[in-house]
DNA sequence: AAGAGTATGTTGTTGCAAACAACAAAATAA
DNA sequence: TTATTTTGTTGTTTGCAACAACATACTCTT
């Protein structure tokens, strides 16, 4: 099955689609929390008791949830029990970049259980890069222990994505074109694919797991050294557009300078904010983010503090345009903008507020991320967990032991 | 009582909001179409047929919708029942403007019965407004029929509105600042007030009843007088932002210019697109849009055109990087972009592809609105009338003649 | 240490809303 | 006129969550 996270038209509701609604609200709850009281369930879901426990019994016999008596004493009155999800229910992640590829499997609950980079040769393919996986994915399943039921494959694009049909439209740094590659990886490994836009998925995580957790209004901002990406969430939701392409918040020209983005457009938050220019002026050549980091943190010449302010007034001017369109709550920041950011937090956010509008910035706070290395993995995971988490009676899960690929197993859209 | 469009937590669901669901979808289905067949509601809903007649029969009973023969033979069979709004169901739209408060009757079925434009002085203040608003509601009131029933205000507000507590946090042009507007209203009339921007609410209603219609990736801007305002709608949701300050997209800044606009900010697209210079180098003092839409469709010289080409490169530049941060599916232009836009319609639409990413802008579609003067009235009428469909069974329903404000009426936060 | 108090889990019953099936009604097509 | 098609109506069934009563397991008090 190809990804297509689908808006179901959510108009009439029968009597047992509340049934899947509930089943998957509970999951959802146990999911984002990673553990969670069974009182507590009831509570935030308003559901009688009786209910949530017909639902969680549910779960479990789906090998979903697991229940435990609850450690710490929690106060008066018969203690309630822990419901955790089932550390045997995982998602692969795979991330391709410019010169390797990730994979990584990932629990409901959150672990990060193993993580594989292969490094691949400077150009890789999108057929090379879905080779590389399958194989590692086929090897990693195969030391499953038994029982362990795998929901699926997200991956994580450094480029445009059409949500409608899993192909990469477009991913500027590895130079691939209309890739059909959740067609092609589901065909490979017989399990469901969905593709997401990697700034998007760590905008999703740090919604979910990370800084900004319960925040429904954010925007999320990530550097690497392919330039800028972004991801918004609004009203709880992310923010997608018609076909899956939004968020392209890089792209947005704030500055009538000439400088080009990777992608051609002059003026650009991208191409004003540069990674490349810092290391250029330190003289760093293929530095780490730590490397980069240190250097920053050890600045003493005026001349490096004009840099850094430099950068952070285009980075400002961005921000605020995104405060004035989207009145966020919580600003987040990920990539090498958190050293900018820690260079000058107070500057940053003051300029911020200079350039926008007084009501929409005066609750805004800017934060950095705080999933480090495992921003991309989680957010990727989450796409296949997320099909599951909305019907967990009927999704279709696949068992550790690989039925091989037989003839149109993994079926298309 | 006074706006608060809350988010309601939608988590556990019991079978008896179930019920309120589906009332609510089925008059929201009837009051979008203003008219629609049983037989699609129950192939729209997909509830049973059953089902669907003691929904209607209830909604009936509660004096929302109306039921009749359709006319036109639609194919074999029998013919199904026309279900419409109940015309006796009504809201009020308040607009202040600089010189004048205008106040508007508007049915459920989105018929404009009654519009009155009271000039008022050069600078009212907002005190100024709610008397007059209030004055005007009153005397409507008197002469509606017999068994009339208002859902309540819709405000639209050339500023900034806070969601939570329906509070004007700062409408530039009329120099307002921190109005307990929606209260003070509520209290004079006894109905139910709620705010919204104006930009954001003529969103709303081309989203609803416009060139818009059934998009669920919208971005709406709309020049004025005052300046640009806008609205997004993504994934069928308003982006209205933490407090509701979201939209604010005429302050984005696109380029280098010390150009201020009316907020002070510089570079934005409001500074560089603007009614005013049009309105200067034709030399129209107070003209309406009408009359320069006349001027430009007569533009015979070349630096009229170059003027026109000029602002349409800084519109170009604003709608790129609203495409890149949404890709909507449509651009809706109102007020005096119109004219701009008709103008030269392929250039504009070109200059936005070349700012933009292919992929986000590759099929975007730009278009005029397509309610004119109708525009605020039925967009803050939606608020009031959103209200009532989102709790049809509950929502409390004004009469026309108004049991007069008793002390303590209005029921505030 | 024992009992009171409290919060939670469990079981059996009830109530309610949508689905379903069978039938009636109102149109078109032949 | 008769067959066919689609829709509305009525009575029955099904399924899910609410509810009430009871059982359980902890803390707090004395």
């Amino acid at each position: 099955m190809v990804a297509n996270a689908g808006a179901m038209s959510n108009l009439g509701q029968s009597s047992d689609s509340v049934r899947q609604h509930n089943l998957s609200t509970v999951l959802r709850l146990v999911h984002l929390n990673r553990k969670i009281l069974r009182s507590q369930l009831t509570s935030i879901t308003g559901l009688n008791r009786s209910t949530v426990s017909a639902l969680i019994a549910e779960l479990e016999e789906l090998g979903l949830v697991e229940e435990s008596e609850s450690e710490g004493s929690s106060g008066v009155g018969r203690p309630s029990l822990m419901v955790t999800p089932n550390e045997k229910v995982v998602a692969f992640s795979v991330n391709p970049e410019i010169d390797a590829t990730t994979v990584s499997v990932v629990t409901l609950s959150g672990q990060v259980m193993d993580r594989r980079r292969k490094l691949m040769g400077s150009h890789p393919s999108p057929e090379d890069a879905i080779r590389v996986s399958a194989e590692e994915i086929s090897d990693m399943r195969k030391k499953f222990r038994p029982g362990t039921q795998i929901a699926g494959v997200g991956v994580s694009v450094p480029g445009q994505v059409r949500t409608s049909d899993g192909v990469i439209r477009y991913a500027p740094q590895l130079g691939w074109v209309e890739s059909a590659f959740a067609t092609a990886l589901s065909q490979e490994t017989g399990l469901n694919v969905f593709l997401g836009n990697d700034a998007s998925l760590g905008c999703l995580a740090e919604a979910r797991f990370g800084t900004a957790k319960n925040v429904n209004d954010l925007v999320f901002l990530f550097a690497g050294s392919g330039g800028i990406g972004g991801g918004v969430v609004s009203n709880g939701r992310t923010v997608g557009g018609a076909a899956g392409y939004a968020g392209e918040l890089g792209h947005m020209k704030v500055s009538s300078s000439g400088r080009l983005d990777y992608s051609g457009l002059p003026g650009t938050l991208e191409s004003l904010v540069r990674r490349e220019d810092l290391l250029d002026f330190f003289k760093l050549y293929v530095a780490t983010d730590e490397e980069l980091d240190a250097e920053i943190k050890s600045i003493e010449s005026s001349r490096a503090k004009r840099l850094m302010h430099d950068q952070l007034d285009s980075l400002a001017e961005g921000l605020s345009n995104l405060v004035n369109i989207f009145n966020p709550e919580v600003i987040v920041l990920a990539g090498f903008l958190t050293s900018l950011f820690e260079f000058d937090p107070d500057y940053l956010l003051a300029r911020v507020k200079k350039g926008s509008l007084a009501a929409a910035a005066e609750r805004v706070v800017i934060r950095n991320g705080a999933l480090g290395a495992d921003l991309l993995v989680l957010g990727a995971a989450e796409l296949p967990f997320d099909a599951l988490i909305s019907s967990p009676s009927s999704y279709n899960l696949q068992s550790a032991y690989a039925t091989r690929v037989e003839s149109g197993e993994g079926d298309s859209l």
